[in-house]
Parts: structure tokens; sequence; C-alpha cells
RNA sequence: GCCCGGGUGGCGGAAUUGGUAGACGCCAGGGACUUAAAAUCCCUUGCUCCUCGUGGGUGUGCCGGUUCGAGUCCGGCCCCGGGCACCA
């Protein structure tokens, strides 16, 4: 049999249409085979695919088929994160809806990734912006807003002006849009909120429960939760009833606190100043910081600022007079948005104090020694010893935090807190594309779920979308105009739509129930398939996208829909792919197609490649030498089947992959061969299984063919040699398999091997393949290679130290010396120690 | 500033528990085949010195340490990438 030219598409095309005429990949639960789900981040609908994509992809399709081979019942589904601002803005460029715009460019995605060859089961395939997907994304809504876990509150929020939109703050990156870069301004509206901070505690306890997981992307998540705990602490202020809570770390520096600031926006300012002469300077003060934009405000060299309000407050426990102040450092998101200050101890408060000359009282002192208010050139911030600190005084500061707590409570000054940098989740967007909040307001009844048999509120299909990039929705009366679920008096909708991340917070769950059409979850499907074994996908999402997930997962178990604690077991965070050094980019023009490299090359060359280049974590530099390596080494495979094929095939039945020889003798050349191939098995199994090392997998199996080269003239004389040659191929095609299935099934059925290849179970090596009857030892002097043998494996250490003083250029270095010792490792290594 | 990663040939990258540094690929050079070229197959390839060998020296960001032996372990720096950052 003539195996002819490689032609990539040809093959790609022919397997592509077996694997989905046979439904290779589709899977159902099986509670008699442990399942595995493997999942890649669906993509934006955003026209191509790009190189990122196939990276993501491709890694992912390298885990499915080969758990699949290993025996795992696998899930491995593909879907499409369909509602997005990009949609709107080509809708509004192309005169279309953007419902149009995204299922044209999912069809031509989803061509893309077929021809990519990726072991999806297409029948779970989902779109986040059909109806059927996000009623159920309303629903939870709705079930949300029973439970008070979803609310309703005006803030102050991150608004961008050029997406006309609101933006979480996890959506906002150094003071810009996530999504545009534009700078972000504050503005007070009512928005919708997740209470994500209910599940605060939760989310950052069970970090410590996900090994899977790189430690990178736990820290970071750690950092952006920011749980630190303290205490609350109440300061009557001077001539009211009222009192200033303060939240601090440092309880045990209260005796030191002497003044109080507070942030420029905080509430009381307007009654602290009220008729005072302050209050016009302490206004214009407030007006202008608030009046900042974020990058402006957050700078590290903005001086410290702030104006005297002319009230006064008490410290509880010193009784002394604390002036308060307006101070632009304080901010009124975190914490009560007011500040004890306690210059000796907190950096800026002493910078703060310094520069408006107000009262330093040193209340902690390092141990053993004494410190002076004069001598402080910066505030002391180590722990210490309590010092004229009432009845503290001496208690070492990290124990007076908890007696200060006990003492404030019992006199009902104060009590322990814990605060977070996590603030509540702002889902609502004033945008079209994106799934409809399902609330109706009333003037009698106020805001009013719809009815869940209402459901879904769907978007207008015929809604024109304005120039200007606002959404049309407040202006659609067919859309806003409603009878009240509760009165029936008429209504308006709401006509924010949900943040994109609710979608994506839970495709993974939907994925596991595709039969269920009466309701959004199967519960035991989710038992099955549940969690996501491993999840891959780019390290930008580490908080976003991962944070949003756990929370909606651990909220909708808290529903009842699943008893689920974390949705993905395992996260591996792939890397960029750069092109000369930089991520590609339109305005660079250094974008390389992958459509255009998978119709030069085929996809299996683009998988090699992407694959073989880098390890999954590590960015990766696209290089047009690569793929064309990549290709060759295809060809060069293809060519020792066709030798192997048309040479031998009348004299060589095929042979499985790690087959034994049973009574058949093996010549030393043979054994050789075997030897590779078996170990072949085993360092690809182990690269893949301990740590997904893409790259040393197939330079593995590259070696095992330039073996394959070097002995294939020699050992197809003999029947023992022509046994492990196609032994030996059959492994090659078989773990290579995972990596470019298209081409390996092809000479798998050229080879003569029954069935297909994408069926076969996982091959094994045998130890007993690996071992030899000589192995390789180095001898060094003093620890320098001066020397290789073979000796016998086993040999005992005197036999080795023999030979390795006998060994050619070893007498040089050792004559006239005295050997001191002589250090054996066994089968490795000899170093002889001479002085 | 704090917290994570990471520094290995001309390039991408390999190196189980400390045991031959540079696997595999790219680039480059040489040979075979060919009328020729392409393709292919084979070989060489860290740097350096010489007497060209089974040779010597040197080499994994820098300095030091532990060890018979360090890319790997320890201490101290330098550089690059990422995250967080008036967070009270």
């Amino acid at each position: 049999m003539a195996l002819g030219k490689y032609e990539p598409e040809k093959v790609e095309n022919k397997w592509q249409d077996i694997w989905n005429r046979e439904r290779a990949f589709e899977v159902e639960v099986d509670r008699t085979r442990p399942k595995y789900y493997v999942l890649e981040m669906f993509p934006y609908p955003s026209g191509k695919i790009h190189m990122g994509h196939v990276r993501n992809y491709s890694i992912g399709d390298v885990v499915a088929r080969y758990k699949r081979m290993r025996g795992f019942n696998v899930m491995h589904p593909m879907g499409w994160d369909a509602f997005g601002l990009p949609a709107e803005n080509a809708a509004i460029k192309n005169n279309t809806h953007p419902a149009a715009w995204t299922y044209q460019n999912i069809a031509e995605m989803r061509a893309q990734l077929k021809r990519m060859g990726y072991s999806y089961d297409w029948r779970r395939e989902l779109a986040t912006c059909r109806p059927e997907y996000y009623r159920w994304e309303q629903l939870f809504f709705l079930r949300f807003f029973e439970k008070g876990l979803v609310y309703r509150k005006k803030a102050p929020v991150n608004w961008c002006p050029s997406c006309h939109t609101v933006l979480a703050n996890e959506q906002v990156e150094d003071g810009l849009c996530w999504r545009c870069d534009s700078t972000v301004e504050q503005r007070e509206l009512a928005q919708w909120f997740l209470r994500i901070t209910d599940y605060a505690d939760e989310l950052l306890a069970f970090l410590d429960k996900m090994p899977g997981w790189p430690e990178r992307v736990l820290t970071m998540q750690r950092n952006w939760i920011g749980r630190s705990v303290g205490a609350h602490i109440d300061f009557p202020i001077e001539g009211s009833k009222e009192s200033i809570t303060v939240f601090t770390t440092r309880p045990d520096t209260l005796y030191g606190a002497t003044f109080m600031s507070l942030a420029p926006e905080h509430p009381l300012i307007e009654t602290l100043t009220a008729g005072r002469p302050e209050a016009a300077a302490v206004r214009e003060f407030a007006t202008r910081i608030a009046g900042m934009d974020r990058i402006k405000r957050a700078a590290d060299d903005l001086e410290k600022e702030g104006v005297f309000t002319g009230a006064y407050c008490v410290n509880p426990l010193t009784g002394a007079r604390m002036p308060i102040y307006a101070a632009n450092f304080v901010l009124m998101g975190y914490g009560t948005g007011a500040v004890m200050a306690v210059p000796a101890h907190d950096q800026r408060d002493f910078e703060f104090a310094t520069k408006y000359k107000l009262p330093v009282k040193v209340v902690i002192t390092p141990e053993g020694e004494t410190l002076k208010v004069e001598d402080l050139t910066a505030a002391f911030t180590d722990p210490g010893l309590l010092t004229d600190s009432g009845p503290f005084t001496g208690t070492p500061s990290e124990e007076a935090k908890a007696a200060i707590i006990e003492h404030l409570v019992d006199k009902g000054l104060g009590k322990k807190a814990v605060n977070y940098r996590l603030r509540d989740w702002n889902i609502s967007r004033q945008r079209f594309w994106g799934a409809p909040i399902p609330i109706v307001y009333c003037e009698t009844c106020g805001a009013v779920p719809v009815k869940p048999e209402d459901l879904p509120v769907t978007l207008p299909e015929d809604a024109q979308l304005p120039a200007d990039g606002r959404s049309p929705l407040p202006g659609l009366e067919s859309f806003t105009k409603v009878a009240c679920p509760v009165c029936g008096k008429q209504a308006r909708r709401e006509t924010d739509t949900m943040d994109t991340f609710v979608e994506s917070s839970w495709y993974f769950l939907r994925y596991a129930c595709r039969d269920k059409t009466d309701g959004p979850l199967d519960a035991e499907a989710l038992a099955y398939w549940l969690p996501v074994d491993q999840y891959i996908g780019g390290i930008e999402h580490a908080i976003l996208h991962l944070l949003y997930s756990r929370f909606f997962v651990k909220a909708l178990r808290d529903e009842g829909w699943h008893k689920l604690d974390e949705p993905f077991h395992n996260l591996l965070t792939q890397g960029m792919v750069l092109k000369d050094g930089t991520k590609m980019s339109k305005s660079k023009g250094n974008v390389v197609d992958p459509a255009s490299m998978i119709a030069r090359f085929g996809a299996d060359a683009v998988r090699l490649f992407i694959l073989f280049a880098s390890p999954p974590e590590k960015d990766l530099d696209w290089s047009d030498a690569g793929i064309e390596g990549a290709y060759r080494f295809l060809n060069r495979l293809w060519r020792l089947v066709e030798e192997f094929v048309s040479g031998l095939g009348p004299v060589c039945a095929p042979v499985a992959p790690c087959a034994e020889p049973g009574s058949l003798a093996l010549s030393a050349k043979a054994k050789e061969l075997r030897r590779k191939e078996h170990d072949t098995v085993r360092r690809v199994s182990r690269d893949i299984e301990t740590s997904f090392q893409f790259n040393t997998v197939i330079a593995a199996v590259m070696e095992l063919v330039n073996d394959l080269y070097l002995t294939k003239d020699s050992l197809r004389e003999t029947e023992d040699g022509r046994f492990v040659l196609s032994s030996a191929l059959s492994s090659a095609l078989c773990v290579l398999s995972p990596v470019t299935p298209h081409i390996c099934e092809e000479l798998w059925g050229a080879l003569g091997q029954a069935g297909r290849l994408v069926d076969q179970p996982w091959p094994a090596h045998s130890e007993a393949a690996l071992s030899t009857d000589e192995a390789l030892v180095v001898v060094q002097v003093n620890g320098k290679v001066r020397g290789r043998m073979t000796a016998p494996t086993g040999a005992s250490t005197e036999t080795l130290q023999a030979l390795a003083l006998a060994a050619p250029n070893v007498g040089s270095h050792v004559e006239g010396k005295t050997v001191v010792k002589v250090i054996v490792i066994p089968d490795k290594l000899v170093n002889i120690v001479v002085r």
C-alpha cells in the first residue's frame, strides 16, 4: 500500500468526518466509569479565532484525548460567551443587529474550531445570548432577590464614559476601563449588587484547600479579598450625641490616637462643619478632592493634605480632645471612611501630623528601648511593648490588641471587626447586548421582580442602536411599558442588563445539563460531572471570572441547586502567544492568523508547534521557522510509515504498542530500540500526568522517531527487528495522537492496525524492557568528568572503582597523587577524590 | 514598598531525589543524492586554548557558603515579568 504525499487538509477532513459520523466525543453520564471534565475558557465570538485560542484549546484537547485513552469518560464541551459590547459597536458600524453579527461570528469560529479537530461534544454547545440560556440566569436573579443576595442601592460607582456604562471594581485597572482603557469616572447611581461580600470568608478559606491552582492565582485572590482583622471603635463627638466609628487593625495603638481623619466624602462632614467658620474651606476641599480622577488621587506621590473641620472628638480611653480633619488620603470605600490617627505608629498619620503640627504620642516601644517623640523621623510600625497606655502599659502589642478590644466591649465603645477590601459586585450595565434584569419599577410598589412564569425577559430583536453607543432600551416603549406584576398598574421595565461575567459564572454547570429544558440545572448530572477536573485559560481572569464563578457556585449551592463547593479542581493558566517578543496586535501589524497557518501546514502542524515551542504556563513566541520545523517532523513521520508499509508490509504484521516479544529472541540492537520505545512511553506518560509538559512529550517522540530512522535499515533484516520496529512505530503514533490526532489516526490505519486510534488504550511501558545489560558510567576526578566507560549493570562498588581507575584518560589525573576516597553511584558515576 | 514568578548557547527551550549541563527543535556549517536546484538522508555545532587528543581551561544573572560533587540546596545582592498598593 502506498500512502502518497502527506496532504494535511485531506487527512484532517477525512478524520474529522469520521469522528463526527461515529460520534466519537459525545458522552453521557455513566456511573460505571470514572469521569473527567476538561474545560477551556469559552471564547467571546469576536469573528475569528486567534493564536491564543488555538493554544488554549490545543492544550485542553491533548488533556481530553489523553484522559480518554486512559479510560475516563471525558466531557469536553465548547460554547460562546456571546453577550458584550463589541457586538453593539459592530452592529452600529454595519447597521445591523448585535444578534446577527454574533451568530455569524459564532458560525465562523465554530467552523474554525472544527477545522482544528478538537474533541468536543458539540451537542453541549451553548451561546449565552440565547434566551434559552439567559432565562435561567434571570431565574437565579429572582431567587437571589428573594433571598436578599441581590439588592439595589445608590452608590458611587465606576462609570466608563466611552462604554456608557458602569463597571465593577474588578473591571477597573489602574483607574482605567478594562475594555477600552478610558479613564473611569465616579458617579452616583442606583445599581444592582450581588452580595459577594457575604461569601468573602468562605471564598478566602477555600483558597487554602485548592492545591490544584497556581499559587500566583491564589495569592491574587487573597489580595483581592483583602481580609483584615481589627476593631470598630466609637469616638464621641464633642458637643454632640453622635460619634465617629473607625475601623482599625491597630487597636493596640488607641492610646496614641491624637486626631481624627475623615474621607472628604464622609457624610458627617456636613453636620460637623455646619455653622462653623471652617465650613466653606472644608466644603471647597471636599469638592476638589472628590472631583479628582481616580488615577491622580491614587498616585503614590500625592501629597497628604487636609483641613480642620473645627470640630473635636474624644479618645474613648484617654479622654484626649482630638481635632477632626478631612484628609485626602482617607478613602470612603474602605472601612468606615474614618481613621483614628496615630502619628507615632502609622506612616501616613505621621506625615500628616508633621505637616499640620499635630500632637504625636508614642505608645509602642521596641523591647528594651525607649522611643522619644522628638527622635522620631518616621512612624514606628513594628510590634513592641505598650507604653503610656494606662493599664495596658508593658503589654506586648500583639496581646494588647485583643485586650483593648475586650476592654472596649465591656464599656460599649467598640467591638472586634473584620474588614474586607472586596466590595459587592455591581452587576448593572447600561448596555443593550446583555441579559435583561428581570425587574419592573412601579410607582406604588417600587422595584418588583418579574414573575418567574413570565421569564424570559427577552431583548427586542428589532432594536435600532443609536449611533452614540447608548443603549436603545430606555427609549423602546415596546420593551419598557409593562404592567406591574403586583398591582397591575402601568409600570416601567428595568433597562439595565447584567454584567456579562454573570453568564460566564455558571456556563460550566449548564454544559453538564444539556438535556434539561424545564430548569437550569440537573442536580444528578452535576453530581456526576462536576467539579471541572481541569480548567484551562488565561491568567487575565485570575480575579474577575475565577472569583465570580467561585462565588456564583457557592450562592447556587446555598439555593439548593447542587452540592458543589468549588467549581474548578485544577487550574492551568496558559501563557500568551507573542510575536517578536510582544503581544500580537493589529496596530503593530504582527498578528499571525491561525487560518492561514492551517491552510499552509494543516491543523496538526499548528497544534504540534504551539505545544512544542514552550511549556503551557510560559509565554510563547510564534516562530515561522518553528512551524515549518513542526511540519517537517510530521512529513518525516509520514515517510517513515510509508517506507515501513511499502517495504515491510508483506512480511510484517502490525504489532501493538509496547508489545511483548514472547518467545522471539531479540538482538542487542532490537533490545536497544525496544528500550527506547518503552522509555518514550514512560516519559510521555509522566510529563503529561505530572505537569502537562507537552514540549518534552513531543521531544521524546521526536527522539524515538530519530532512533527509528537510524536503526530501521539494519533492523528490517530480521524478524525480531521488524517486530520491534513495528511496536515502536505503533507506540510513537499512540502517544503522539493526543497532540496530532489526524495524522496519527491515518498512519495507524496505514500500518494495518485494527480499530480507531482514538479508541486505543494508553500504552503501558514495561520496567523489564527498560533494563540494560550495560550502563554508561561517568568517571570523575575531583568532581570533573575525565572519562566515560561501560560497565555491567549492577556491578559492585569495588568493580566500578577498579574499572574507573583503569579507564583511559583517568590515569594521568590520578598519577602522583593520593587517592583520598572514591564515591560510587552504581550504574551512574564514579568520583575519584585525589590530593 | 509588599507578595508571587523567572534569569541556562545565536534563538525557543531540556535536565527525576544534588550525580555527564545544553535533550528536542530552530538557525548556521559540512557531506551524500541530483545535470542543477528544491526536497530528503547523514554529520558538526556553548565559549576558548593548544601539541587536534580518549586533550586543557571555562561556562546555567552576580558574590559567598555547604558538599567528593551545585543549574539544582543555603545566605546576600542585581536584573526582568506579573499582582497588590495612601486599605487605616
